[in-house]
DNA sequence: TCTGGGGTCCTAGGACCC
DNA sequence: TCTGGGGTCCTAGGACCC
């Protein structure tokens, strides 16, 4: 009798990129393997870095100025999603090849249903791990780390047991093995508030929570925590999930800006940026609008803001700045100093072009969308921005401000950019306050 | 760590209905 | 005047993840 590594109905893989920001401007640019590698220069810190950058002492959220003290020869490169996301793709596709069964999860990390592909592939569990873990590395030059486990929340540990470059098997009768060791603020899903809690009710392990009894969970935690304790036992309740991300139940964008500002016409601005970008995306991915939030944020953190509901859908910024504008005093505080605005569009379907109602109101908001096609067109030829609303000029504006010499140079043609969609395309400017 | 940006899902409680 | 029980829908807010 072989030896029976897994004695659970389901075999889960987790792969995970190792620093998969920095991995892959390494894999782009092999010149600079084993050098400290830094990604993030665009924000000012640290947010991704290779072992030898660690190794040095930079952390992840460190300035710029900080990890220049510790490592002034480290390379400090902006992010390059592009990039990123052809790596992302061509991870999956590897997979791929061994089963249909991939769940994309985020850009640097997937999972993958093994069961029952020992005989088609003429392989164990383990070497079928093994095996997609050659391909990865060897094809995208990067290292990647692997558990593979009964269940979707154990393959998660396991892929963090060893990295770098980890190939970590949790047979179901040595789970005990691991979970023993493993804090319980480390299991996906249980987070600060909960560890906290846990911790108080005496738990301190993965191990301790997994063998509570049922009712003991139940009794005390809601229905996310009952779903992974019952994964840390080996019980599936989380299929991997194939299907591809297509709708979105929200689209949301903010930015910080620095300095903060109490000026009601440049966080209006701000604003309006955020909800051209916010509707850029929506359009992308075909969708509409019935509903959305807007909200300020002030120094101390403090957030404001204020629903607002729409009797029809919309793909339109316009739409929504005409809203805002209309009640954002609701909201403001000329004495708050903000730091942020934000936007999130919610309740989003498909876009559908629509009849026209009695007041004619949506030809109006249809001629729009049709605006804003040419819009995207252009973005697409010339570059994102080439034409935004009045209403988010001051930001534009200030944007350049911000960018240094190189992008001061190029002020005038924004400027010029700013009049031309007013004139031209007759998007109107939006009420005095503006 | 003086704190960025983009998402998801769940629950409690109120409104409303029979 | 006080009194039942059940269902649905919506919203605000919490918690977590990458």
């Amino acid at each position: 009798m072989p030896l029976k590594l897994f004695d659970f109905p389901k075999a889960i893989l987790h792969i995970d990129g190792d620093c998969f920001f920095a991995s892959c401007e390494v894999a782009k640019n092999p010149a600079l393997r084993g050098k400290p590698v830094v990604t993030g220069s665009e924000r000012g810190i640290v947010s991704s870095l290779t072992y030898e950058a660690k190794a040095r002492g930079v952390k992840r959220a460190m300035s710029l100025w900080e990890m220049k003290k510790i490592c002034p020869d480290a390379i400090f490169l902006p992010s390059d999603y592009e990039t990123y996301s052809l790596f992302s793709v061509r991870m999956y596709e590897i997979v791929r090849r061994y089963t249909s069964d991939v769940e994309e999860y985020s850009i640097d990390e997937c999972f993958a249903d093994l069961t029952g592909l020992q005989r088609p592939l003429n392989m164990s569990y383990e070497k079928i791990a093994d095996s997609i873990k050659r391909d990865l590395d060897a094809e995208l030059g990067m290292t990647f780390s692997i558990g593979l486990a009964p269940t979707k929340v154990l393959a998660k540990i396991g892929s963090k047991w060893k990295k770098p470059s980890g190939l970590t098997i949790m047979p179901g009768h040595n789970l005990h093995y691991f979970l023993e060791k493993l804090s319980v603020d480390k299991v996906w899903g249980i987070g600060q508030q909960t560890t906290a809690y846990l911790n108080k009710l005496g738990i301190r392990s993965a191990l301790d929570f997994a063998q509570k009894d049922f009712d003991w969970v139940k009794s005390r935690l809601s229905k996310p925590y009952l779903e992974i304790w019952k994964e840390l036992n080996g019980e599936v309740v989380n299929d991997v999930d194939t299907a591809k991300k297509s709708l979105y139940q929200s689209i949301s964008k903010t930015k910080t800006f620095t300095p903060p500002s109490s000026d009601k016409a440049f966080i209006l601005s701000q604003l309006s940026k955020n909800v051209e970008n916010a509707f850029i995306k929506a359009r992308r991915y075909k969708l509409a609008t019935k509903k959305f939030f807007f909200y300020l944020k002030t120094q101390d953190f403090q957030y404001a803001g204020l629903e607002i509901k729409m009797n029809r859908q919309t793909a339109s910024p316009n739409d929504v700045i005409s809203l805002i504008a209309n009640r954002f005093d609701e909201v403001f505080n000329q004495r708050q100093l903000y730091r942020a605005s934000g936007i999130v569009l919610t309740d989003l379907a498909e876009h559908k072009p629509s009849q026209l109602d009695i007041f004619g109101e949506v030809l109006k908001s249809d001629k729009y969308f049709k605006i804003f096609g040419s819009v995207d067109d252009m973005a697409a030829r010339y570059g994102k921005h080439t034409l935004f609303l009045g209403t988010s000029w001051q930001a534009m504006n200030f944007r350049q401000h911000q960018g240094g010499r190189e992008a001061k140079a190029d002020r005038k043609s924004v400027l010029f950019k700013g009049e031309t969609i007013r004139k031209r395309l007759a998007i109107p400017m939006l009420g005095e306050a503006w």
